[in-house]
DNA sequence: AACGTCATCGCAAACGTTTGCATAAACTAC
DNA sequence: GTAGTTTATGCAAACGTTTGCGATGACGTT
């Protein structure tokens, strides 16, 4: 069985007429006659003709696809992301290629080359954790191919850029335990070479002064590595033999939160009690756990949403040619739950 | 700024020669002059020539890209296969495009007509809850375009397919509980309406029978939602209040796992000594509970490699007209944790 | 009868690439 | 010097679609 996909040629020859009557009959032009239309539109009903989108593109230039690159599918907040936006680019009529660079540089290289070859009509992405050269980002815009950033931005690149409030996001919580009346409030932090940790430090820090605390480095500690609980279980087990303990840690992720959260239980504290916990980003866990944990909702579908809106809007707009880049920053959300609010 | 793609034709008038020998220079063809080659090959450096994937895709009839039809992809066991799929067709020289149905019956079928209008080589689907009608896979079947289900497979289909064994799963899961001497098993069942949930119960039982334990429809509680936890809790009270309460609890899902071991927390009931616990599924947080929860590890990367590597070789083996269809069933992984091993 | 106006349709080019065939020049062999 | 062979290149068609322009014929108007 070889594939039998019906050309507007095989109606044209059916009908005994040319490829372009049926072409235009198929899109209702005014040229046609009612009749030939309707004969038209019969056979390829019968039939069921479908065009062929890449014959359509090739003459258009216009795929009708957008390209995606994500450093890890397998992320929560990422494959929120992926649907996001899926969910624009269904609706705008464009299909989503996602590409994988699994936090490699030379990856990302490939994958923006790949998905540049298949004539996608822009980019979207987010930076790997490798990737310190702008080159292939450059080239690619130089190129004049519409591009959007998403949550790992490359600043120096001129073009629309979503992302989330970090800042915002460890205010908020910072802000929160203050409220509830905390006192002396440690602080996770994660590597320093991301911008989007140093953000949430900085929230941490504006929240304190704002509300006349002092700032104490002995009560901020870096994890290299933000993914691991065991990093999180020591740098807690440092903050509780502290002469002066602190009373409430705002982690800069829920792993690191809930690793607190395990070793202060097994210090005999009680939590929120003795000590509150914040974490970050609402994983589905946080939840699950005793108690659950407050953390800060990163608005990953919609920030999937807005940068397909953006995306889409740039390659639409394009004629144009006044295309103003805008970063658009999206706010996080407190999720208060057991760990944080004390009876 | 307009896009600037170089073609062929650029090279081909820059160097004062026809389209057709730029074409056989780059592709080393014997005919073409080394003096011909070495020009157009610098050339081409220079300016940065790629090829127009579309014209190619129009003139081979092959896009070397492949759609993916994926009913949620923030599931961790669903971006896993993704992550798998992406994987096998980045190395095969396959681009992926994602659409997700929603666990809609009529995205589903947009979403195969999509990707078959934009030419995909080969289709990859996981049926959504909603489908129960198949009319929509069996007219891309009929037009011979290949495709291989992974996951929630479509039996009438005559196509390869990729499945994780449940059954077997279900009785690694309980057989390990009864090595662990537990005697009285539970099994927290999902929905009855969906394969593998039955299958998983189906294990759970034959273990029992195997090891001479008698099957108590009592200890057998179904839950009609798989991922809430509360569903869990209630089942799991209930059976805390059995005159014979049971000694272990195999949940169909890690949700419901962690559910049932809160409750059992809350009545005071010590884990694993008092009683024994595993999930099903290998969450992320089973391994970051107290205790850590033993769970059965499905194969996600796995079976996305394996439907990618059945499809391409589909894909590529079109011309023999001899693809016979097989079935991969990929085994479970029983990962040993805190929550069934006594002391 | 000659001309203009429509309505309806086909031709051909174009998108970028590949490829069978023809062509031209250059060389070999007698 | 003629025929034959090799080497290197170009022409044109094809993939499926759209679209500007031209063609055809019917009809109405003077």
């Amino acid at each position: 069985m070889k594939s039998n996909q019906i050309t507007i040629k095989d109606i044209a020859r059916e009908l005994d007429i040319s490829p372009s009557t049926v072409s235009r009959a198929l899109k209702d032009h005014p040229d046609i006659s009612p009749k030939t239309k309707k004969q038209v539109r019969e056979l390829a009903e019968k039939l069921n003709y479908q065009p062929n989108s890449i014959a359509l593109s090739l003459r258009s230039s216009k795929s009708n696809t957008i390209g995606v690159v994500i450093p890890q599918v397998v992320h929560f907040f990422f494959s929120t992301i992926i649907s996001g936006i899926e969910d624009i680019a269904y609706a705008a009529g464009y299909s989503v290629m996602v590409a994988q660079s699994n936090e490699s540089y030379d990856r990302e290289v490939m994958d923006t080359k790949a998905l540049f070859n298949n004539r996608v009509d822009g980019i979207l992405v987010s930076m790997s954790r490798e990737t310190t050269d702008y080159g292939h980002f450059e080239s690619l815009h130089n190129r004049g191919i519409p591009m959007v950033f998403y949550d790992r931005v490359c600043d120096p690149i001129d073009c629309s850029k979503v992302v989330v409030d970090d800042f915002d996001g460890g205010y908020r919580a910072t802000k929160h335990l203050i409220d509830e009346g905390y006192k002396r409030i440690a602080h996770l932090a994660g590597p320093d070479s991301l911008h989007m940790f140093r953000q949430r430090l900085e929230g941490y820090k504006k929240a304190l002064q704002e509300h006349g605390l002092p700032i104490d480095e002995s009560l901020i500690l870096a994890e290299n590595a933000s993914d691991d609980e065991n990093v999180a279980k020591k740098l807690t087990e440092h903050l509780l033999e502290l002469d002066e303990r602190p009373d409430a840690i705002f982690a800069n992720n829920d792993i690191a939160a809930l690793g607190a959260m395990i070793t202060i239980k097994e210090h005999g504290l009680k939590i929120p009690n003795d000590m509150g916990i914040v974490g970050f980003s609402n994983w589905r866990f946080t939840s699950l756990t005793e108690p659950t944990i407050t953390t800060v909702a990163q608005p990953g579908f919609e920030m999937g949403q807005e940068a397909a809106r953006l995306l889409i809007a740039a390659i639409e707009a394009k004629k144009d040619e006044v295309i103003t880049s805008v970063t658009k920053v999206l706010k996080t959300e407190l999720v208060v739950r057991g760990s944080s609010v004390r009876g």
